[in-house]
DNA sequence: GCCTGAAACGAACGTTCGTTCTATTTTGAT
DNA sequence: ATCAAAATAGAACGAACGTTCGTTTCAGGC
């Protein structure tokens, strides 16, 4: 269908735009305009904004596991794996896989206290990212790499806070070293706590 | 001046209302409706949108302030304030002191990528809380409570990223534990550098 | 109590928003 | 080549946006 390589076009550009604007200042006449498309053969694919707003958020966790998660999944589960994520988190900031910085970042800030299906869609997402790197954190427990003591949820929260921390840094205040600085805290404290 | 506290009272629901759906969701006839003001009454107060958006981010830095750092103030330079400030960061969160969540981490990340003076209000307050931050932590180290060897922008960088990873976690994914966390992981943080 | 400037109002502006039609073009299987 | 279906276009909708204007109401110093 040619419809749906049209959709899949549609998407890539609403992704980077909300990126950059957010999912509500992602506009359908300007992204129409943007693809040289009309507003309605355009709208036509989704049938409202918040369809729109959804399949947006879909794509942009297409190129997030596409950037993050599958290049992990070629290292060796444990911590070579986990050291994996966390390099291709901050690799995939300072490449600027989305224009705007991190597309989760932003889109979980922007809709935190909005109630909604997209709202329900980012935070699942967004678990279920905390979840695996939870899981990579259980597993190199499990391979013997860390202490069995280690809470997983614990440290999971802390490498997602120091992520989030480099994108607030990189982005909003241009500080080149936020990333440096990252790298650094998740080193210290991925070989403080493994067993060697 | 009437006028003056016409004006206050619009800042203080306008702050609220960012708050919770950003500063280009603050809509000036909302924010009349809600006031029980007509919008052109209230218009005349700012001139313009852009102005209204910087007064309102004017005001959210006021209550920060008054929230986070003059409670700290109260206690002594060096670790004591420092811990202070930390707790009083994490307090502001379940206090709920904006409606949101933390104004500035909302703020930050919705114009993060978008040009303009709005923009570079924002960044220079979030500059200037890094900074007391890093001072805060110059302090610890004249007192002699830390290590003359630590690298204070390092670690404020680390703590500021706790603050936005609890914000997050606490407010979209309804995690009442991200708080504990965030508190855990700053004071095993602090004691390991502290000096005895 | 009056007078003046400040403050608030109501109506309207042009623009853009999301959305809904109907009509036209394009596509792809037959 | 035909023809139904799919895709796109175009025009229009009401609502909401920020903004402007002229008018009315109000507050506070004399």
């Amino acid at each position: 269908m040619k419809g749906d390589r049209t959709r899949q076009s549609i998407l890539e550009r609403a992704v980077d735009i909300a990126s950059l604007e957010g999912l509500e200042g992602l506009t359908i006449g300007r992204l129409a305009d943007e693809l040289k498309m009309s507003k309605s053969g355009l709208f036509a694919h989704f049938g409202s904004k918040e369809e729109l707003q959804l399949a947006t958020v879909q794509s942009a966790s297409e190129r997030y596991i596409a950037e993050i998660f599958r290049p992990a999944l070629a290292h060796p589960r444990g911590y070579p794996r986990l050291v994996a994520v966390c390099d291709a988190w901050l690799s995939y900031i300072r490449r600027g896989v989305f224009p705007g910085g991190c597309f989760f970042a932003a889109a979980s800030f922007e809709f935190d206290s909005r109630p909604g299906v997209v709202r329900d869609l980012i935070a699942r997402l967004m678990r279920n990212w905390i979840d695996a790197l939870e899981k990579a954190i259980r597993m190199a427990q499990e391979e013997g790499h860390f202490d069995k003591s280690i809470d997983a949820a614990q440290l999971a929260f802390e490498l997602n806070s120091l992520f989030f921390g480099a994108n607030f840094s990189y982005v909003l205040l241009h500080d080149e070293a936020a990333i440096t600085k990252a790298e650094a805290a998740i080193k210290a404290r991925l070989e403080a706590l493994r067993v060697t």
